[in-house]
DNA sequence: GGATGTGAAGTAGTTCACAGCC
DNA sequence: GGCTGTGAACTACTTCACATCC
């Protein structure tokens, strides 16, 4: 069950969340035709340090090359085997307002082996449409298996959606609802936040110029699951 | 200059970000009619632990009342506060495709003293279009001033596009587009990423079901600021 | 009684500094 | 020489536990 080298260790939450830039960057290089990559120009580009960097890679086993650095392959690989690129996912959007329909549209969204199955809408007007090759099926239909849904639907209606969705058998969920949801322990929810990250922008905008006095912002966005039902 | 309270602290980073779910959660309660609220409950609809609830808090001064919690009014104001809502910012789109159209229209995303002043996109078919209320403009026009700008163009405009938003004075920028920004020293950039959420999720999904064993994820979306220009 | 605010302890993450290998 | 990988030091954040005040 375990081709991969041999290196299951636990990454932890930060470098978890730096892994996709990496993965991004040494792509770029890649592509550029380059075939060779070191640990500070990762960092560079990434807006961290090559300590950082290393450290993060060195969670994925020994891939560098004493000297000479990373081999954009080898990289590109072990990153996506980490990140379960090879394995393939089942996305279900729902809500197909504006956003839903950039998200579906966008060229970004799906890759990595997410594969759109299904599109969901409760407005009748919506229902039965198709957007990029999917017809928008009734939220009150039966939904298809699936292991991760898009959630774009107006906040108040997002729990209501989320328990729907957990009942389905669905336990990853990426909220783009400003809307703190409730859900079961063992399902994960991930917010994307617009006016979040603007309010965070703005605060450093009125306190010097970032966290780190000069200039390197290296902040978060936020993203928070609840350990439980309401109580 | 201070009409604050008294308390110009300075908020560790995970503090700043959790600071507006907060808000939110208050403001939430207060729309109720509720007039006070306890850490506790806080905590528990953003998914963190009350203690830390707390703590965040008390970074914004003494505002709390032993033995019977929050005043609603009270946290909804210093949060506020702490977050520059009473101050005003004009805010630009750059790149008025499917993602930015939604931007601009969704509800959620002006906020908090945010003020759409300008949409400016590079097609000549959608130069001149109203979107909103507001005439896209043309990219190469004199760029109007700004303090925080929203980057929705494709990752290989999205370099020049920053580059010319930071000659035109805007150092705080909004980056939807999966593309690293090199900026200068002093520029915030940051990073909102659907593809890198959706992996973060997908790690999540193959190494148990969250990063606290049990299923409280806490984690965090990524976004990074490059601390200079490439040397 | 009950919930805040906070020292003190604990845990997690980053950075330093350098040994090890190419 | 150069760059990785990593113990050790450091820094940051969280959690505990409780004194404090309503």
């Amino acid at each position: 069950m375990a081709p991969s080298h041999l290196r299951p260790r636990k990454l932890s939450e930060p470098t978890i969340s730096r892994l996709p830039v990496y993965q991004r960057i040494v792509e770029g290089w890649q592509s550029r035709g380059e075939t060779r990559i070191d640990s500070r120009l990762i960092g560079e580009l990434a807006g961290v340090t090559a300590t950082t960097v290393r450290r993060d890679l060195a969670g994925l086993g020994t891939l560098g090359t004493r000297g000479s650095g990373y081999e954009v392959d080898v990289l590109v690989e072990r990153i996506g085997e980490a990140l379960g690129h090879n394995r393939s996912y089942e996305v279900v959007v729902v809500g197909i307002g504006n956003l839903g329909r950039a998200l579906v549209k966008s060229t970004n969204f799906l890759i990595r082996g997410a594969r759109l199955v299904a599109l969901y809408d409760s407005d009748p007007h919506i229902v039965g449409t198709e957007i990029g090759g999917h017809v928008v099926r009734s939220i009150d239909d039966e939904l298809v298996p699936a292991t991760v849904a898009v959630i774009c639907v107006p906040p108040d209606a997002a729990q209501a959606v989320a328990d729907k969705l957990i009942a389905a058998d669905v336990h990853a969920l990426l909220n783009f609802a400003p809307q703190v949801l409730t859900v079961p322990l063992g399902t994960a929810v991930h917010y994307v936040d617009f006016s979040i990250e603007l309010q965070i922008l703005m605060y450093h905008l009125n306190n010097g110029t970032g966290p780190l006095g000069g200039g390197l912002l290296h902040s978060l966005g936020i993203a928070a699951t609840n350990p439980m039902r309401s109580p």
